[in-house]
DNA sequence: TGTTAGCACTCGACTACTATGAGTGCTAAC
DNA sequence: GTTAGCACTCATAGTAGTCGAGTGCTAACA
């Protein structure tokens, strides 16, 4: 366990290390003036708190510079989540005081605030989980034989595809299925949409429409590639701002990944209460393990809508970031309210 | 005017550099072997063509380097579009094959095989242009004061949003004005949506609507803010791949424009026929003057619905590029068709 | 007149060497 | 337990010297 003074020298190592990029020395500590202790004493310290794993040493003769496992007590056991000091926190709801709103600008608009003021990069993970519930289906015809397909969930999402009608299934009796989901399957959340649609309709639909087989698995198909999961990312240039990517190897491979959404999904990973921190190593990935990724969920009703997220260095002002990703997962919550209800 | 000689040596220069991105000297095209002459031959010429503006010279004792305006005299009249040899051009169809596609997901696919085939950066500028026609208007309502709104144009475009029902204004009656719209209105081309919509349903609307000045100008908000334009960028970090763009600060200013649409859009800037090249300082926007910009339209029934373009460092392979946009903004056109009809 | 060999010259890139100084670890004294 | 003192380490910056690719120019050659 660590002495209290120990603690406070961490503490001290790694927001100075957070300000400057530099690694720490025991002179610079001593005159922080926080501390009635000479440098010589601070040394000691420090050098059990390497041997301990909480700090490290580039090289002999440069200062130290916390580890992940530094950070990572820093974080859980003497960051003062309830510093709100003054610290300006942004109002998101400004930026969307218009009546007219869709979603998708909501969450661009939270993406581009959160990475402006973090000067981080900001991920968004919109979580378009197929427990919504169907709320419509339209069908529109744009020739003969293609037309579009709307669906629309009861949180407003709005999904489109345009779709080839196959030959031998007539618009009209196209027409009749969708009104059928229509009045069957509305309000049955997506995952279950394919049973309930044997349970229901098909019945109904076999009274209705010729050559069943086929427009079953036609309709089957019309859901089977709603995007389940959709990735925003704000700011991906702030990732150059930060002195320990200037290496432009390195930061390509990182960006190189914002790029692949799908893997980037899995990163940013499950929903859990409150604020998380992964850091450095904690990501299972390699290519990010000079990262740490902050995340919040947002929600409506109680169900996990998606999760916001912060990326940046390990060197990461955690206080600062998790204040602010706590605020707008807040708020984010608060606004999908008001818009929906 | 160029000797034929000089144009040779010129090309000579450009496809090295294109090549090994080093200056280029006397010496290595006299080795090339296409040559018969000395390195001083060459050396001669070479101090001509500086002299011309052609080519310049980084420091006395380097090689030399093609200008922008050797680069655009290569463009105009050295480069042998028809050279399409036995290189390897990829085809779009093959990842559309599927019956079921948006066109988000199209243009998506198409500016990722183009950076990934190309090597550099894609940007997709979709021009949604007023001049689409409306296909259809619908209002589904989510609560009592809360409804999504989705338009849908003749090109099967899908766009929507949520509105805030005015206080004022009943369930009722709103639906009643989509429906006239969906009667009235069909086939109008958005830009003419406004004056349309006065002139032959106000009336109509006049009957059947309270509140009559409320109502209309509810409807025109609808239509307001329809994105008209919409930038798609692909391989953003094939930036970091040129030798060129080593310098953090520099890369960081090319891709932080990338991430502001609206500006990207005016750059990319407005069609026309065939491919179009602009080279470094030819960008109006001196952040871009180390950049080349190649662009192709795309159409739909002889309308522009957009543009296709690379970015990439004035060192860029101009003739592969131009061949590569050619075939897939043909192609694209062609799929599109294929969709539509 | 066009081409080429020869040569002095330029200048960035690389290497080797030398301070410089921040910071450490250790010891001994307080 | 704290601190002053001191030798030691090592990255960084600066300087000097070498190397070599490439040039421009001149004179000779076909």
């Amino acid at each position: 366990m660590l002495t209290e003074r120990q603690k406070l020298i961490l503490a001290a190592v790694i927001m100075d290390y957070v300000r400057f990029a530099e690694p720490v020395g025991s002179r610079t500590i001593s005159r922080r003036g926080d501390f009635q202790l000479s440098p010589a004493t601070i040394r000691n310290e420090m050098y059990d708190l390497e041997e301990l794993g909480y700090l490290q040493q580039p090289h002999t003769s440069a200062g130290r510079v916390p580890s992940d496992k530094g950070y990572r007590f820093y974080v859980d056991h003497l960051l003062q989540m309830d510093q709100w000091s003054a610290e300006h926190l942004p109002d998101l709801q400004q930026f969307v005081t218009d009546s007219f709103f869709s979603i998708e600008r909501v969450i661009q608009q939270t993406a581009q605030v959160l990475s402006q003021v973090s000067q981080y990069t900001t991920v968004i993970l919109k979580n378009e989980s197929s427990r919504q519930l169907l709320r419509h289906v339209q069908l529109l015809p744009l020739t003969e034989r293609k037309a579009v397909v709307i669906l629309v969930t009861s949180t407003g999402h709005v999904e489109n595809k345009i779709v080839e009608i196959p030959d031998d299934i007539s618009l009209d009796e196209l027409v009749r299925m969708v009104n059928v989901m229509n009045e069957k399957l509305v309000g049955v959340p997506l995952y279950q949409f394919r049973t309930k649609l044997f349970a229901e309709i098909s019945e109904v639909l076999n009274h209705n429409v010729n050559k069943y087989e086929k427009a079953m698995s036609f309709i089957e198909s019309l859901l089977q590639d709603v995007q389940e999961q959709n990735v925003v990312v704000g700011g991906a240039t702030n990732m150059l701002r930060q002195p320990e990517f200037q290496d432009v190897g390195k930061v390509q491979a990182i960006l190189e990944q914002l790029e692949q959404t799908t893997k980037l999904a899995r990163i940013i990973g499950h929903p859990a209460d409150g604020v998380q921190v992964r850091i450095g190593t904690e990501n299972n990935d390699q290519i990010f393990n000079d990262c740490s990724i902050v995340t919040a969920s947002y929600h409506y009703d109680g169900q996990d809508l998606g999760t916001i997220g912060v990326l940046g260095p390990t060197r990461m002002d955690y206080g600062k970031v998790m204040r602010l990703l706590q605020h707008l997962s807040t708020q984010l919550s608060e606004t999908l309210d008001r818009i929906y209800k």
